[in-house]
RNA sequence: GCCGCCUUAGCUCAGUUGGUUAGAGCGCCAGAUUGUGGCUCUGGAGGUCCUCGGUUCGAGCCCGAGAGGUGGUACCA
């Protein structure tokens, strides 16, 4: 038995345990954003959790096993599964799966854990949830309009001051058009410019500049390589990413000047020209959603407007280090991604909620009002020959609608006490002989109490002057404990 | 993946040039208080010093390798 093997008690990384308090803020996300997504019009789906891999576009050609990112195994006919690492790859396949019979445009919303197999960090884990919004079967840039103000609106419904959050839109045809004037033209090469202007709220201009060109060295010694963009082109795309900020109308002048002319630049600008619009009727305020040339998001399936969402509050964490949250939802254009399933192009665009991130971020800032989750009545339990008495009061209070249990545990009454304390129980139900014997019960206070007892610093009057107690008679067990748990605290 | 830092009690950490039985604060349990959560006092439980190997009469401390954590970077569909 001395050898006996005992396993670590201990969570994957990145995987993490959610107690009520924590399920709590989230909830209240979730239930915020899915009201704003239900009040436009959206429908619900949930998919399962499993996908094939390469529905999900996670198949190497030459590999045995999905892509790195995944979580992947193989099913008892040998096929690849992958839990789903976002809700759109999802809609896309159920999508395709029903397209014949879908009303169109389709318009749903979905509330789900997604899985990547990556390296966690701060508000970033590999098990979290996220609540999206796409519209499939619409190419009007007012769909994406629509889907930019759900997410603003989702914000402010789940709590988030006004001035802590900001949707940032972009255009990949503006990149595009950007790349082709700045004479980019290899893949590679139009791939290390977007990761480049990607950067430019972490590394500022001039670390944009140098991933432009030769490439740039970091504080920990590591290089990246740079684009190895000429001087003028350089130049051209330090200003393209600079011509952010301000009124929506403004940015667009600003960006007219400098990358007009190109087919597709045009037609980027002409599209987000429409966007906003569509957002000044819908009522998005200037500040709340702007167009920024340097969101790029990932690099695979968007193919026109992209959005990303940012906290601009500063958060610390408990040491007081500034914690880097990155975005807490993004979306945009992906007018192919059914088109993997069907051949036949279908234009799709949505957002998608960081509900995990938002709920880390919310609470790392403090901003998460919610208050700590209340145990229920606790019935103290003296000796086994009066539980009967017990649970029939804890019976009574639950009818009332009263969450309430009675003390299942070994320990005395003292420790009892201490339990219902670190519950945050409102109330404590003593029914001991005396009380049985002269029907009567006695209730404690505890929030009462608690507050009593910080002016009482002797034990034996702390002890005697008993704050926050009462005896009633039994029959009005319910309506005592009712108006201790519904006093405003 | 690459680079840096870190790893001692449940948590936060101290631990002298390598030298008996490895400590503190907080937390936990119990008692003072036969039926009362706070405060105070008293007592108690709790440790493969990350792992493996090496050096040494002797290693928490020195050396090597590995694992885990963390920060940056890369990637992020």
């Amino acid at each position: 038995m001395t050898d006996a093997f005992r396993p670590e008690a201990r969570a994957p990384r990145g995987f993490i345990d959610k107690r009520a308090a924590d399920l709590r803020a989230e909830r209240r996300i979730v239930e915020s954003v899915s009201a704003v997504y239900e009040r436009y019009g959206f429908e619900r789906l949930d998919t399962g959790a499993f996908e094939y891999a390469d529905a999900l576009g996670k198949f190497l050609p030459d590999a045995d096993r999905p892509n790195e990112g995944v979580f992947a195994l193989q099913d008892d006919d040998e096929q690849w599964m992958a839990l789903r690492y976002d809700l759109t790859a999802p809609l896309a396949r159920f999508a395709a799966q029903h397209w014949e019979t879908l009303p169109k445009p389709f318009r749903r919303y979905a509330v789900g854990t997604v899985w990547r197999n990556e390296k966690p960090g701060p508000g970033r884990f590999r098990e979290f949830v996220q609540c999206d919004a796409d519209t499939v079967g619409s190419a009007r840039p007012e769909a994406d309009a629509e889907i930019i103000a759900m997410a603003v609106e989702g914000f402010a419904a789940a709590g988030l001051p006004q001035n802590d959050y900001v949707l940032k839109i972009n255009s990949r045809k503006l990149l595009n058009g950007l790349l082709t004037s700045a004479g980019a033209v290899d893949p590679g090469q139009r791939l290390a410019v977007l990761r480049a202007v990607d950067k430019l709220d972490r590394l500022g201009v001039e670390g944009v500049r140098l991933l432009l060109g030769a490439g740039r060295r970091d504080e920990s010694g590591a290089f990246t390589r740079g684009a190895e963009l000429a001087g003028p082109a350089i130049e051209a795309v330090i200003a393209f990413v600079e011509a952010g900020g301000g009124a929506r109308s403004a940015t667009l002048d600003r960006l007219a000047g400098v990358i007009g002319g190109s087919a597709e630049g045009d037609e980027g600008l002409e599209e987000l020209g429409r966007i906003g619009a569509a957002l000044t009727s819908l009522g998005v305020a200037e500040d709340r959603a702007v167009f920024d040339p340097s969101v790029v998001r990932g690099l695979e399936y968007y193919t026109g407007a992209v959005f990303e969402a940012e906290l601009l509050a500063e958060i610390l964490d408990e040491k007081g280090q500034k914690v880097r949250f990155g975005s807490v939802g993004g979306g945009g254009r992906y007018d192919d991604l059914v088109a993997r399933f069907t051949g036949q192009p279908v234009p799709a665009t949505g957002f998608s909620f960081g509900v995990s991130r938002l709920a880390a971020a919310l609470r790392a800032s403090g901003l998460d009002h919610a208050a700590e989750a209340r145990g229920p009545v606790v019935v103290i339990a003296f000796d086994a020959a009066s539980m009967g008495e017990y649970f029939a009061a804890a019976a009574e209070l639950r009818a009332a609608g009263l969450p309430a249990e009675v003390y299942l545990g070994a320990s005395g009454m003292k420790a009892q006490m201490k339990y219902a304390d670190r519950r945050l129980s409102p109330a404590a139900v003593i029914l001991g002989g005396d009380e049985i014997a002269s029907g009567q019960v006695t209730i404690k206070d505890l929030d009462l109490g608690r507050e009593l007892a910080a002016k009482v610093a002797d034990n034996r009057q702390w002890r005697e002057d008993r704050p926050g107690q009462l005896t009633v008679a039994r029959s009005e067990l319910v309506a005592a404990v009712r108006r201790i748990v519904e006093a405003p605290r």
